[in-house]
DNA sequence: GAATATATGTCAACAACACTGACCAATTTT
DNA sequence: AAAATTGGTCAGTGTTGTTGACATATATTC
């Protein structure tokens, strides 16, 4: 029965939250993340790679010994689509898999050292159009982006992220 | 000769710009963005949409008017792309096109009343995870946030972004 | 007025990456 | 011994992107 308070004329709250407020951070969501993605494609069609192969990556270069499960549950994907990339990621040896020592059914991701330059290319291009911005942004800006971002992420998700050490203030 | 500063150990800068702080932005981007679009997508099924339609719609409904060409170049996809999903809105009626007056070769977008409703049933959804994430960091947060999307955003794309209209302060 | 450029649309083929559904094998837990 | 978990695989399908080649209408330039 508030539903529909998100549109139309202002309403009242703390935020002063009007509809293009909202509008502003839809779009800016869309083209951030459009320019941030497409920021790595030059580095992977030189190796003939897509998105799939830099996610996964990522969140292996992210999590040394990460299982196939917990990859899933980060990339919210099916078992067949992370399966046909990842088997291409190990055939061309950029990843190994080894068998957990306790649970003999999991099998443990690492980056070898070829998938460890690569992951470095593709997240150094990022970290800089990133740190660019924060940069030109200033300190109290970038813990009011990190402050929100948060808040966009499903709850119970949030704490997939790594989180700075400096938190608790 | 200053690329490999951006990984390894703390660097001295303002910031104090570690690996991890660029690592957690780039992991806030990826989960804040993948929820943030799957939000829309149980409508978008009823429908028989998908997210292509989803970014016409919205782009479409946020700037009425709008030219094939000045989509082309919001979306960054190319006219076959665009083609395919733009007919399907418009043979189901969610779009028209108008030849503008001024110059017959330009097709000018609007959205339909069942296309504006479709729009609005998107938009609320997102923007109430939005609206929820401003309230709980608060307006300086929002702020910040704000600024560093726009940092993100490659610079010559930044003004297509709707801005607020309380920016000069 | 003819040549050129622009805006849009279309056909066809293809690739990446997601999905569902149906299984199978190894291992661990109950 | 039975059931649950973890991971892998085969087969088929849909969406959304790509290239390349053309076609049409209209506007601009020489």
């Amino acid at each position: 029965m508030s539903d529909q308070q998100t549109r139309g004329r202002p309403r009242v709250n703390p935020l002063f939250l009007r509809d293009e407020d909202l509008r502003e951070a839809i779009e800016l969501l869309f083209f951030a993340y459009r320019d941030f993605t497409g920021e790595a494609d030059a580095v992977l069609n030189a190796f003939d790679f897509g998105r799939a192969h830099h996610r996964i990556i990522y969140f292996v270069g992210a999590n040394p010994g990460i299982s196939v499960g917990e990859l899933l549950a980060i990339l919210k994907i099916t078992k067949q689509s992370l399966s046909r990339v990842l088997s291409q990621l190990v055939d061309e040896a950029f990843i190994t898999q080894e068998t957990d020592a306790n649970d003999r059914r999991r099998r443990r991701l690492y980056l070898t050292d070829k998938g460890a330059s690569l992951e470095r290319q593709l997240t150094d291009r990022q970290s800089q159009r990133v740190a660019a911005a924060f940069r030109d942004a200033g300190a109290d800006a970038v813990a009011g982006f990190r402050t929100v971002m948060r808040g966009i992420i499903n709850e119970e998700d949030r704490d997939r992220v790594i989180r700075r050490g400096d938190e608790p203030s």
